[in-house]
RNA sequence: GGACGCAUAGCUCAGCUGGUUAGAGCGCUGCCCUCACAUGGCAGAGGUCAAAGGUUCAAGUCCUUUUGCGUCCACCA
């Protein structure tokens, strides 16, 4: 790939892929660095993940930041890994089995984990596959699995070890249960989904009077089969003296009390409200407030069981038409309502879910969310943007024990045996759990492991240590430990992000990140979430062979402030960027040696050089320190406008139109070289490729930028006198630009322009450049004249800026231009006074803060300030 | 039902602590293949900053209300 030929992304990223992978400089050691450790832990992507721009922008947004501070000097680690993905990678499988007509049960749970197993060997890697090409700066050598044998080493260490402070048990609640995938699921697993659903009303006659009836409102007709009361709120006199009558539930014709119940909303349907306490969660609690008969009528897979009576082996939607069928052929249907109402649906599979009584193993949340609160009002993490504080922080109040165990096969079995009277042991191990129960029953006892497996967030709430080597302690763990940023989307701060923090506390001491980021989601153009199902998806991976992992970072981060919404038409923008880059480089290549290109900041003498090389060189430092800002700040899409502007407008439109004609110098081709050799290393954590493809060109050293130090900040050549005097200058040639459209002044007109400022040095700035002005222009002639006063600071530097120029003579009309000003002047005149009337008034001055009169008084000076130079500039026009 | 966010040019968005004539990219119009770049250059059109009140000498920026859109949370059957 040379330079003197057109910018192919292709070309160069393949290049400096394989080098990488030959290199490898983004492999981290605890070998400990002047700056220390810098550390990264990727939200790992599912096993059975196929590359989307979610991921695109996540690993973006994290690469530039590992690539920076790589580059300044720290041991930056960039931990990278996938997630077993329990029910997700064991739907992908059983899918794949059905193709041989084949399903778990008849294959059998040994022989289908192998499947599984089989399947993430030929298939984990897609997904890391894609990271790299994305240009990821992983440290791939450390690539880690939930499922991995130390990583399930810590899984069970943590299940064994909750277990004996008494933060995990087992228990008879009400779960949600997906009837699809036959597991329980975590409260954050079923989502709420909007569904336009019915009211049924039924009748349920009293037993001595089976003409009279209480009426109740259901939106799940099918679960009266298993009612066991109906409950009204004591304070509701419509139903006060029914309290403890008996009812006969129809269709089963079992007798049922009516309950009081504080729960009931009296305004909400009819007020007296069937309880079916196995399948609901209210009314489960209202059961076991008033000892009543958990009757569970559905089979796992949402089939009626035979406590359903004549519904039994119907599938639960079947028999909600059933239910309605027959209520209504009875008679005791009273009406259907239309009735909105949000349904929780799973998370995997968009099933339904069942509330569902069954006995599970949960983590008691509450001791952990407490550590985490205490931790969070200490300022860990610190969470951008701030809104989402209040979010997490109100999960951790309203906090709920999380059930954790999946009745799948793919995954971390839970580590418990139990005896034949069904105690359970809970050991590491098998060896540990039968000494148990042998300390117990005085002999040996058959032992069977309990057959579910562990939420796939229960392994990953672990990823920060048990990635590092925990629950060995290592110089791993204890130099990378706690990490530095995690970047993530909102969407799993209760899955994830929470659950972190509380096992960091808890088996670290530490918060496992200082950071939290979190970035927007990914949409397409019409603002719908990209999903394969709407088909409205663009492919990464097809970007990037069309325009190129740059281009694909560089306008994802352009546009990433909050949501991004995306179409392909976006990442030209990235080419384009790319491509210019590649014809800059090519130009101040062709014209610089390669002494003058690899020259540093040493070698230039600051008093030597010309107005136009300290000029250049002042705004590059200045917008260095404004991007290095903006990364620390997680500000990206900032920081890329800030070089994206830079580089183009000034480095490209202004400096090297301005040079061109000097190159024959060889200051001036050290200066260019220097800019440029700073701008590919800015880049370069945002365009990785295309910079260090350049940067080795450029300089003839083969080097991964990556490990080439960043830009340090030369406070010396932050000059803002030339800056002022020089933007001075562009500011002339813009306003005359402007002033010849609006005054229909033709080429050969001449022109001559007033400015208020740093008048001597700016005239011998335009005197110097008079040629490139008037070519920037196109003007047949310009002539320069000042008859302003020159302001000086007190260093005897020139102050002030040069804003104000307009051509002189016929051409404009002077006399408005001239009332323009004056009427300003008054305005700001007024505008300060008022202030200064303020600051003179004693109340205000003893009311307000110091640092509020402060504030006044500079906004005065700087009204007064502006204001002195519009009245030079009127003077100057009179 | 609760919490939060957004509304600025045809489109996608910048606009930090309020301060001269509100910016960029894309798109559009006109002129240019000038030996780094047509994935480019130069010039130009296009905005009552969602609406209404308020605070202020001064509001796109702060406060209140309204409207529209979006997100998250949620055991009203």
């Amino acid at each position: 790939m040379d330079i003197n030929t057109r910018y192919f992304p292709k070309d160069v990223e393949e290049k400096r892929l394989k080098l990488w992978d030959a290199q490898r400089p983004f492999h981290a050691t605890a070998e400990k660095s002047k700056k220390g450790a810098f550390t990264i832990v990727i939200p790992p992507p599912n096993v059975t993940g196929v590359l989307h721009m979610g991921h695109a922008l996540n690993n973006t947004l994290q690469d530039i930041l590992t690539r920076y501070k790589r580059m300044q000097g720290f041991d930056a680690l960039w931990m990278p890994g996938t997630d077993h993905a329990g029910i997700a990678t064991q739907n992908v499988v059983e899918k794949q089995i059905a193709k041989e007509g084949l399903t778990r049960e008849t294959l059998g749970r040994e022989k289908f984990t192998e499947r599984l197993w089989e399947w993430k060997k030929k298939n984990g890697d897609t997904i890391i596959n894609q990271l790299h090409k994305l240009g990821s700066s992983c440290d791939w050598d450390r690539t880690r699995f939930t499922m991995d044998e130390d990583y399930s080493e810590a899984v069970k260490e943590v299940f064994v070890e909750l277990y004996k402070r008494g933060l995990i048990y087992q228990g008879h609640y009400i779960i949600n249960w997906c009837p699809r995938c036959e597991t329980a699921l975590a409260d954050e697993e079923a989502e709420h989904k909007d569904h336009n659903g019915n009211l049924w009303h039924i009748q349920y006659p009293f037993k001595d009077n089976p003409d009279e009836f209480v009426t109740v409102a259901t939106t799940r007709p099918e679960t009266m089969l298993g009612d066991t009361a109906v409950a009204v709120n004591p304070a509701d006199g419509r139903y006060a003296h029914l309290i403890g009558k008996t009812l006969v539930l129809p269709l089963i014709h079992r007798e049922i009390k009516i309950i009081a119940d504080d729960f009931v909303d009296s305004s909400f349907g009819t007020g007296a409200v069937k309880v079916t306490p196995a399948h609901d969660p209210n009314d489960f609690a209202m059961g076991r407030r008033h000892n009543l008969e958990f009757i569970n009528i559905m089979h796992p897979n949402g089939i009626l069981n035979k406590n359903a009576g004549a519904f039994e082996g119907l599938d639960r939607f079947e028999g909600r038409k059933a239910v309605v069928k027959a209520l209504k052929d009875e008679g005791r249907l009273l009406k259907i309502e239309s009735h909105a109402h949000a349904v929780r649906r799973c998370y995997r599979c968009d099933t339904v879910v069942e509330p569902y009584l069954s006995k599970q193993w949960f983590v008691k949340m509450k001791p952990l969310a407490d550590k985490a609160l205490a931790a969070f009002r200490a300022g860990k993490p610190r969470i951008t943007p701030k809104r989402w504080e209040k979010v997490y922080e109100n999960w951790l109040v309203d906090i709920r024990d999380w059930c954790i165990s999946r009745q799948i096969w793919w995954g971390h079995r839970i580590p418990v045996w139990y005896d034949e009277e069904g105690s359970p042991f809970v050991a590491k191990t098998e060896v540990e759990a039968r000494a148990q129960a042998r300390a117990k029953h005085g002999k040996d006892v058959p032992l069977k492991q309990d057959p579910d497996v562990l939420d796939t967030w229960f392994s990953s709430w672990l990823w920060p240590f048990a990635t590092l080597g925990w629950p060995k302690q290592g110089a791993d763990l204890s130099y990378f430990y706690p990490t530095a940023t995690l970047f993530t989307a909102p969407e799993i701060i209760f899955f994830w992000v929470a659950r972190m923090v509380m096992a960091g506390l808890e088996f670290m001491g530490e918060v496992p990140f200082s950071d939290v980021v979190l970035h927007g989601t990914v949409r397409d153009a019409k603002g719908r979430k990209m999903s394969k199902s709407l088909g409205n998806a663009l492919d990464p991976l097809e970007i990037i062979g069309e325009y190129g992992a740059d281009a694909l970072r560089f306008s994802m981060v352009l546009n990433s402030g909050q949501d991004i919404f995306i179409s392909k038409d976006k990442f030209e923008i990235g080419r384009n960027f790319a491509n210019k880059l590649w014809n800059a480089s090519r130009l101040v290549m062709m014209n610089t040696t390669p002494e003058t290109r690899t020259t540093d900041w040493k070698a230039l003498d600051q008093g030597a050089l010309d107005v136009t090389s300290r000029w250049i060189l002042s705004r590059y430092q200045g917008a260095l320190a404004q991007v290095s800002e903006a990364i620390e700040d997680y500000r990206y899409s900032e920081s890329i406008n800030i070089l994206y502007d830079f580089f183009w407008s000034t480095y490209c439109d202004w400096y090297l139109e301005m040079v061109k004609t000097k190159f024959d110098d060889a200051t001036t081709q050290r200066v260019a070289s220097l800019v440029l050799r700073g701008i590919l290393k800015m880049l370069h954590p945002f365009i990785p490729f295309v910079t260090e493809e350049i940067y080795e060109q450029f300089t003839g050293r083969e080097v991964a930028l990556t490990n080439e130090p960043w830009p340090s900040v030369e406070a010396r050549w932050h000059d803002q006198d030339v800056d002022a005097a020089v933007g001075g200058l562009i500011d002339i040639a813009t306003g005359i630009r402007n002033i010849r459209a609006q005054w229909n002044i033709k080429p050969q007109d001449e022109v001559a322009a007033v400015f208020v400022g740093p008048s001597e040095e700016s005239l011998a700035l335009l005197k110097e450049n008079a040629d490139i002005v008037r070519k920037l222009v196109r003007l047949g002639t310009v002539t320069f004249e000042t008859k302003a006063v020159t302001v000086r600071n007190a260093a005897g530097g020139v102050a002030g800026e040069v804003r104000y120029f307009i051509p002189l003579g016929e051409l404009i009309d002077l006399e408005k231009e001239k009332a323009r000003l004056k009427d300003l002047i008054s305005q700001q005149e007024k505008a300060a006074g008022s202030i200064e009337a303020r600051l003179n008034n004693p109340g205000f001055v003893q009311k307000a803060p110091p640092e509020v009169i402060e504030k006044e008084r500079e906004r005065m000076d700087l009204l007064r300030a502006k204001n002195a130079e519009l009245s030079r500039a009127l003077q100057s026009l009179a």
